[in-house]
DNA sequence: ACAGGCTTTGCATACGCTTGCAAGCTGAGG
DNA sequence: CCTCAGCTTGCAAGCGTATGCAAAGCCTGT
């Protein structure tokens, strides 16, 4: 119909009311009487007003938009966050900017359009670059919220799973299957995450007097997590388990161990990953993996963000979400 | 550091020029010298100074922002769009505000959204709701695009794939492979999509004096395909080829017919979807499918866009971008 | 009937930027 | 030396909304 939108200014004339009545006739809360209210719900109907959440963000200095941070949406534990993460933010009548990190434009880029908009907070689910954009964030006075990852920087919420208890209860998994040779393919070197599923793993393996029987980086990827597997698998005494840091890599490694190899899984060789993303629960998939709620983690860092925007002085925490383990056929025959 | 941001102002009053020449410093091809360009720059950089995005909309009523809005990303065609769309975009400078449409809240809302923010442009990556959102933002004078789908609403520029070519391929196909009974997995009734594919595929039947032998319904859903799938394989004659109208709803038929119904993919039935689907190439999963290029079609679909941003006159376009026939083991074995 | 309080309304300003306009400056041509 | 064109630069007016403040009603209790 018409190319331009209404302004609270015409609205107020078509009402015969001044402009501030407009204004708070859509603000909830604000001094107007319902009669009032009502007359300017009408004319702002008849010439189908918005406010301009623009112009509302330039004086409040609240976009109420959230910056998402993400980066390889292949992996499909992001997506499900990424849904999960909007229908929270929304139902609190926030928005999502969504920017994807690829490497190729570095963090300078992501940080500067961030600042731009001036996202009211910072959401960061990506690997690479995380800690540093944390960092420029906070130093720029944006509550930041790492997601499924932490860092030791002061002053960064987080929300992760039971990353540690998760890669001990896949060790004693292995373990109680008899499993004696157990190998582990990490994520990224520096990701918190990878090695704290690491650590939890080594000391389930060292509870049944176990050490770690190889070790390669998977860099997240499927496709270095199927070099990885490759190489754990030339070995001498190869492994007859396997844990990889998340559900993308462990499919990864499922099809190279079974494929390339021509080995069984679970007969020759378990697996596990991490996550239990949907394509893990697929009956040709059937990936025993350590679930996280990505729902609930969403609602918690959705919550804890937006509670840091009214309270700046609330402390910062770093939130840990219970998971559980789901035990299929890659390690398990049924 | 610091809470607040520096402003325009601020930078002009340390550089000692105007708050015009900081304005022009930062707009490429605005009217000003290269020294006081650098002057500017200097003194910017010292105060950490980004331009308010939001400001600038407001005065160019362009936001820069670009909504999406999806649905149900568990179809991993979806994440692949997402992550192009964004690299796209952001090449051209613009933003994404994600919005995910569960249809739990309905159109209104989203449309609601849209609008205050006034975002530039719209894609609708959402099978449901779609042609009423479209319908709504032209309506409103914001430029359109569907993704992935068509309506017969004019006005309204899309970027699809070859449905109906791929349907024949699929179809082509299976007669090639001496099947007989071919039955198809619909996604939702009344999306141009499912129908073109749907088409496609029928004719690729009749070219070789064959009829559907069945038909259901999954609604794009992994659950629905599957219910769908029993229902198929209950008949008295089973088919012994499913198309199911995307990987997804593929993959669920796969599980179906291989773990449920113990049948042998391909031996017994020949299976396949839609999209190319990154764990269509998974070995466990084999899934022989029409490749979709979600790279190249979002290329296209940002640069209609956003050319239609510039030149509002513009024929508005449907695309359709080239796709090819994958076979994987689902059909044929190795 | 009147004072004092609370609620409702309008006025006017501010948010941080872009941009048309006019003034200032430069150098070339006459 | 003067004129005029072409660049640069600053001035100032908005863009559409929120909100402090003061004015205007309204009601209650005495």
């Amino acid at each position: 119909m018409e190319g331009k939108h209404a302004t609270a200014e015409e609205v107020a004339r078509a009402a015969g009311v001044s402009q501030s009545a407009v204004s708070r006739a859509f603000t909830p809360g604000a001094s107007i009487s319902a009669p009032l209210r009502a007359r300017v719900n009408a004319a702002a109907d008849a010439l189908g007003y918005r406010p301009n959440a623009i112009a509302r963000s330039l004086i409040t200095s609240r976009s109420r938009i959230v910056g998402v941070v993400a980066a390889y949406l292949h992996n499909h534990f992001y997506p499900s966050v990424l849904e999960a993460l909007s229908r929270e933010l929304q139902a609190r009548g926030h928005q999502i900017l969504l920017l994807t990190a690829d490497m190729a434009q570095g963090a300078d880029a992501t940080l500067d359009t961030l600042l731009r908009y001036r996202v009211d907070a910072v959401i960061l689910a990506s690997v690479t670059l995380s800690s540093r954009l944390a960092q420029a964030c906070r130093a720029a006075g944006i509550p930041v919220l790492l997601f499924n990852r932490t860092t030791r920087a002061p002053g960064v919420a987080s929300v992760t799973g039971e990353n540690r208890i998760g890669g001990r209860a896949i060790a004693r998994h292995f373990v109680a299957l008899g499993r004696r040779r157990a190998a582990f393919i990490a994520g990224v070197e520096d990701s918190s995450t990878s090695r704290e599923r690491e650590r939890g793993f080594l000391e389930g393996l060292a509870e049944a007097g176990l050490a770690l029987h190889g070790r390669q980086v998977g860099g997240y990827r499927y496709d270095g997590a199927a070099e990885a597997t490759r190489q754990l698998l030339r070995q001498r005494h190869p492994p007859d388990a396997i844990f990889a840091a998340n559900d993308h890599m462990a499919i990864a490694a499922m099809g190279v161990v079974r494929h390339d190899c021509g080995l069984d899984v679970p007969g020759d060789l378990a697996l596990a990953g991490f996550d239990d993303t949907e394509p893990a629960a697929w009956p040709d998939i059937a990936l025993t993996s350590y679930a996280q709620p990505a729902g609930e983690m969403a609602r918690r860092a959705a919550e804890a963000l937006l509670s840091m925007l009214d309270r700046p002085a609330l402390t910062v925490r770093r939130q840990v979400v219970a998971g559980r383990l789901i035990i299929r056929g890659s390690s398990q025959a049924a």
